[in-house]
DNA sequence: GCGATCAGCT
DNA sequence: CACAGCTGATCGC
């Protein structure tokens, strides 16, 4: 769950993940994707009198990202104001930072592999290079891979600093089966299940409103059947996951369904199995290639996710080797960001640059949703100081 | 009656 | 179990 406030050290004037409160002051504003915890004042009145001030200040997103919000109909109203950016090639934005300042940036996006349309957004500008991950899951060795992250040639580019997605950067994390295991693990025993009995159907209980395409994909390929899913409209900027998608319950043996929806209309005469999808906490006495676990006859809790494991954050953020790390996300059993950040880059090995100014950072991350005032209190009394790890 | 916000739950 | 999101209550306009 992000804590990112939205403000960053550098590169002051814009705004990422958050849309409320001191952001309200930015020039531009970047949404790295479409979960609720990213998306906190997108929808509200003073965020689109904000765009509405005529100063030209836009929301900048990866195309799959606009053609989500736009299949929403509380985002509608910013459809003009919603800039989309390639993926991997650098645009350079002007901004009107004050009333006769200009600025510009250079950015570049990075699809971040955590669900449609996510990505990653690399700044280049006086500030230095700076890399917010936003959510992402990456196999090892996919930074070598990623070309925004090198010069013409060939060479890594220097990071000044890094904000990173922790939300696994921690010991009972450091291995998590990747999507492909966990799908093909999942498939033999639906397979099994729905071959078993005609009536025999299955419940994929989710907890995320985008982000398990991947097992929507492979079931169709492996079972030549739809998958029901209450909300498939909004995949209609996705041509691929909206064909492999019914809204008709009657023609389906596999729904997906969001773990608080109430089911009761659907399949009485069906004997369901239902697999809860979530990420398994792995504890020291777990093994690590546990995947599922049976909870009862027709109830199974299946290993599924879309961040990455502590050990590919490390893998990552060792290849880009930047001077400064920022923590996005509080661990489970994790104190606080700066412990995150702390731990992260101690287990990453890198020597970060002392600079004195991150001593004084006034950059406060937030609580999701918790935002009671203009100074950005949480209600909760659970404000987080944003400063990286000097060694 | 509507939107915004929050507690509670999964 | 903890990846995020929905429902329903309440408040203010």
């Amino acid at each position: 769950m992000s804590c990112f406030g939205g403000l960053m050290e550098e590169y002051k004037y814009i705004s990422i993940d958050r849309f409320d409160g001191p952001n309200l002051s930015s020039s531009a504003f970047f949404l790295s994707h479409c979960h609720t915890d990213h998306m906190v004042g997108l929808a509200s009145s003073k965020f689109l009198q904000t765009l509405e001030s005529g100063k030209d200040i836009k929301l900048y997103v990866s195309d799959v990202t606009r053609g989500l919000l736009l299949a929403d109909p509380r985002y509608v109203k910013l459809e003009k104001y919603i800039a989309s950016l390639p993926l991997e090639s650098s645009t350079i934005i002007q901004l009107n930072v004050e009333a006769d300042q200009l600025c510009s940036v250079a950015v570049t996006l990075i699809s971040a592999g955590h669900c449609p349309g996510s990505v990653m957004f690399l700044f280049e500008g006086e500030e230095g290079n700076v890399l917010y991950t936003g959510d992402f899951r990456f196999s090892k060795g996919t930074a070598k891979r990623i070309r925004s992250l090198h010069t013409f040639d060939k060479k890594k580019k220097d990071i000044k600093s890094i904000y990173v997605d922790t939300t696994f950067c921690t010991p009972n994390a450091v291995y998590i089966p990747s999507r492909e295991e966990s799908v093909s693990s999942l498939m033999t025993l639906i397979r099994e299940w729905l071959a078993k009995d005609e009536n025999n159907a299955i419940k994929l209980l989710l907890s995320a409103k985008y982000g398990y395409e991947f097992i929507f994909h492979e079931l169709n390929k492996d079972m030549n059947c739809k998958i029901y899913c209450r909300r498939r409209n909004l995949y209609q900027c996705l041509k691929q996951t909206y064909s492999v998608l019914t809204e008709n319950p009657d023609s389906a043996r596999i729904f997906a369904c969001m773990k608080m929806d109430k089911l009761d209309l659907v399949g009485e005469h069906l004997n369901f199995l239902s697999i809860n999808l979530s990420t398994l906490y792995f504890t020291d006495q777990g093994l690590p290639e546990q995947i599922c676990e049976r909870i009862s006859d027709n109830s199974y809790r299946y290993c599924f996710s879309f961040h990455s494991s502590y050990s590919e954050v490390c893998d990552f953020v060792k290849y880009v080797n930047p001077n400064n790390v920022y923590a996005n996300v509080i661990p489970y059993s994790t104190a606080s960001l700066e412990q995150a950040a702390r731990e992260l880059t101690l287990k990453c090995g890198l020597k970060l640059s002392a600079n004195p100014t991150l001593k004084r950072s006034k950059y406060v991350h937030l609580q999701p949703g918790k935002v009671t005032n203009e100074s950005g209190i949480c209600k909760q009394g659970s404000v987080k100081r944003a400063r990286s790890f000097d060694l």
